[in-house]
DNA sequence: TTTTGTGAATTGCTTCACAGCA
DNA sequence: TGCTGTGAAGCAATTCACAAAA
């Protein structure tokens, strides 16, 4: 291994990053097709493009906000967004009083009337959304942007959505981390 | 089965609701214990407690905050903490500006200053903590954490935090949260 | 009967080991 | 020599199938 030349990588300086063993970096690349070369390695950049089209991160995808409250305005100041591909097209809120103002860390975006939900999301083609209101608002404005034609849905909300089975939804539950981590807390422990 | 009489539950019941095998709940249920009745199937209460036991949920823990921007109140705002046992017992920042002021949703908590979480994590025991400041911060908070004696941290910040092996970490990640959905939606297409 | 708990069979995943290419 | 891709081996997880208990 040259440090120095770093147009390709091994299985083995994979498998050293990433804490796995080469062969299981081999075998699961080698599962989509053929990208290395014997002696050689892996060309970094045709490897890095390759699995974003796996990904489909190779795309940019317009991503809409729905909740303007704390959480929301915390999401929208997230900066791993662009990094990743993804763009704050818009955000929504149905309290009156919040439509119009702009969006702290996102210039030129100003929070939209829910209604225009619909309007964008057709415009736009935006098929991902992320639910950052109460629990007890989730299931409706989960269910107006599967009727706009949303596809997937980051629901921020303690609520299961009931969506359509075409409908990816992904949910991001705190105490379900929290009990996580402190089982893993316990188990050290015992060790 | 009888609906009526739900003080019983059966594997093949539990399956159903989770949507795995019979022969997996049994096998998984066994590895810790017998608490199945040959015939009946398994006391609902006995197992809700036996469950708790196993994943630590039979506590409450105390869990601390570190970071009072948008994120953090939008967090400490959550109502789930309580109904799975964690306990918010304190949440910091370093901003002066903030000190003092009161938590919105935890009547009787403020904001305390950073140099109180060595004292605070000890005197309540605490061993899990949220870390939800800006990514060029989050290092250090994570080490005066772990200096203090936190064994679990929840991370927010878009980094990988460096912690010592008894130490454990879960990530937090929107950008990997979006890919994973973005996934999701490519394939169902091709269905 | 109904349903558990568990050896045995099976499936699937991971690692080994090596042919073949650069 | 260095490294990939892959058949074969090894291992772990899941499912089957059934004795035993209620």
């Amino acid at each position: 291994m040259r440090t120095s030349d770093q147009r390709t990588v091994s299985s083995k300086q994979l498998g050293a990053a990433l804490r796995v063993t080469p062969t299981q970096i081999r075998k699961d690349l080698a599962y989509f097709g053929q990208f290395g070369q014997p002696g050689i390695g892996y060309d970094v950049n045709e490897l890095t493009s390759e699995i974003r089209r796996i990904l489909g991160t190779d795309r940019t995808w317009n991503v809409i906000l729905v909740g303007a409250g704390n959480l929301g305005m915390a999401l929208s100041a997230y900066r791993g967004f662009a990094r990743k591909g993804f763009k704050l097209s818009a955000v929504f809120d149905d309290d009156p009083s919040k439509v119009g103002r702009p969006v702290s860390g996102v210039p030129g975006l100003q929070v939209l009337s829910m209604q225009e939900i619909g309007r964008i999301v057709e415009e736009r083609q935006v098929r991902l959304a992320i639910v950052a209101v109460p629990a007890e608002a989730a299931q409706s404005v989960a269910e107006k942007l599967v009727a706009a034609g949303v596809k997937g849905l980051l629901n921020f909300a303690p609520v299961n959505l009931n969506v359509p089975a075409d409908v990816a939804v992904s949910a991001v539950d705190l105490a379900v981390q929290l009990e996580q981590l402190s089982f893993q807390v316990i188990c050290a422990r015992s060790d």
